[in-house]
DNA sequence: TCGAATTTTTGAAAGCTTTCAATTAGTACC
DNA sequence: GGTACTAATTGAAAGCTTTCAAAAATTCGA
């Protein structure tokens, strides 16, 4: 491949020169400039992305780090990230935790030697990320963590209000009439599905219900671990009417579940879910749920990592991202009687 | 950060001496091996590698390129990739194209210089990478192209056996006694759009049953091609009784389409998808589908890759991952009646 | 114990760019 | 046309590693 020796040696002039050329580090006179250019266009040269790199100290790759891109959420997330990205002339380096932290330290050390101008993170469980960004920021690389923060996080940030989310949602429900609402949690030492868990009982404790603990259930971000939890409140004496779900994933095992118990949604138990993935259109019933886009996640994340790389060294940012309802069919008006499970069950439509 | 200079005057040898313990190119000395590789664990050193790949000619780099990771074929792909990659040591950068291939060839130029150990690629419409690859191949660089190949390839390649896929699927449609089978295929452009139709053209040839022209429909790979599509081949008279879709995202849009039309899937109209894909399981009725697994498929991708990387220059390798039916509820026996249209519909259950 | 053969270790160069101090060219003004 | 500037250009060093030829150390056999 071409180098700047070449173009320098065929426009007859310094190596100096045409580095300036290239990064308008200096000011070089028209013609010499347009020789020089035109050289670089005539040989298709593309300057080495590693030797600038190992002489900048600083690399035009972003390395983003995320849980598992087999996830539904996350898709959006990486592809919001990678368009402004790509856009200003950076590059992503991908990788997946499985949420193990020693995983995601590997990452961390490995991605280092790569001299990235910033990283955008979605910590893992028990991260150990506000540590390791010290040092990164120590390099001047930049540090955003989306979607969840580790504990003592205070760098930039990019959430989405999950509280509200989650407050309104559980609104939604008692406005419906139900009185008897129970939560699947995601893990708890995660802070979304901590702030939704808030949300939820921020909204039943205003409307003056009770909620007993066994109405509150812990459970990893997922199908089976919806079903499972479902299966035990279902069991309960008297059942929960509405069950809202720590995510579209708990979400799909809830409604799994109401039909296997030989119950049916939205009919005799109402869902909320949260996220509004694309599976919530094809679910049956359509899956209601709190809409969060991650693809304004990934993209707000690059952007304040490019305003850092541009040299902002302000204070930490904390971008909030609001959510917003998605009413579909698995919420309705639940039925009266004291034990939906012996009543006869009425269809009503669901408010639209 | 600490480099090999460091340790090379802690430990009391030679630069030279230090790479030859980390890399194991010469012979060392016990005793000096170990002092080396003690200052290296206590000082925590990592090396550059920018400056290892700009020696080395060779980054632990792989470039991933493809059309979309929001698509959800996708991301089992990259996981497939980034998991035996990752475990020897290499990183995936991450590129979507969209399916434009100058945004493809953008990517190609700019990984170029990073010097990448190799590349994976789902080629875009129209991909001009049979070119491209012969530059990286000269750099010493593997390409593997997977999933769907350009016109004239003749590198590496691993894809699903789309052909017998489609012949199995299709002949289960006959075995259930549909007379009347239509296909909508994605872009035909496309090998694993063009190959499934071929294997779908088999079975119905085989079957000795006629398939009027009108009855195959070529769309995008998503769901409004599917849907809009199926609109028009509702219409038809005599319609068909059955639908096999091009990828399981057409296949949710002809299942919309069905119920838009107020007829009943599988009913009245059977459906088959391609990909089984996790929505697959959600939709109602269930999709049945050809399933295929993308993890396997970046997987091995990455497999020969490595090969290559580890010096295999034997003749390219054409890997073709088998692929196996998921029968669910979205296929069942035909209305007898000449027209479904207007048969009173008697809901049979699919044979499981 | 000596010389030859082998193994270890060393030092410098190369890979490609940016940057800085130093040099050269150009401009403006008298 | 010459001086005092300013602006443009140059050349070398630095960033960190690998690799190769050469030098030094060790081993082996007699």
């Amino acid at each position: 491949m071409a180098n700047m020796k070449d173009i320098a040696r065929i426009a007859e002039v310094s190596l100096g020169t045409v580095s300036h050329v290239l990064n308008g580090t200096a000011g070089v006179r028209e013609p010499v400039r347009r020789r020089v250019l035109e050289v670089v266009r005539s040989i298709g040269y593309q300057p080495s992305q590693l030797a600038r790199g190992l002489r900048r100290v600083q690399t035009n790759v972003i390395g983003m780090i995320i849980p598992d891109i087999t996830n539904p959420f996350f898709p959006a997330v990486v592809r919001g990230a990678e368009d402004l990205a790509f856009s200003n002339g950076y590059r992503l380096i991908l990788c997946n935790t499985d949420n193990d932290h020693s995983k995601e330290l590997a990452h961390l050390n490995e991605l280092r030697t790569f001299l990235p101008a910033g990283l955008i993170v979605i910590p893992s469980n028990f991260s150990d990320l506000t540590a390791q960004a010290q040092s990164y920021r120590a390099a001047g690389a930049g540090v955003v963590c989306i979607d969840r923060l580790p504990k003592g996080w205070d760098g930039d940030s990019v959430t989405a209000n999950n509280q509200s989310g989650a407050y309104r949602a559980t609104q939604h429900l008692i406005k419906m009439g139900h009185k008897r609402l129970a939560v699947i949690t995601g893990p708890l030492h995660l802070t979304n599905a901590e702030e939704r868990l808030n949300g939820f009982k921020q909204a039943v404790e205003e409307a003056g219900l009770e909620l007993p603990p066994e109405y509150v259930q812990e459970t990893t971000f997922d199908k089976q671990g919806g079903a499972s939890k479902t299966k035990l409140l279902l069991r309960l004496i008297p059942p929960p009417t509405a069950i809202s779900a720590g995510n579209d994933m708990i979400a799909l095992g809830v409604l799994t579940a109401i039909r296997e118990a030989g119950l049916r949604c939205p009919d005799e138990v109402s869902v909320m879910g949260f996220d509004d993935l694309d599976i919530a259109e094809i679910t049956n019933p359509a899956l209601s749920s709190v809409s969060q886009s991650g693809y304004q996640l990934g993209m707000t994340a690059a952007r304040i990592l490019l305003e850092r790389i541009a040299g902002d060294s302000g204070p930490a940012k904390h971008v909030v991202i609001e959510t917003s309802m998605k009413i579909r069919d698995s919420v309705a008006v639940p039925v009266l009687a004291a034990s939906p499970r012996s009543a006869r069950a009425t269809k009503i439509k669901s408010k639209r």
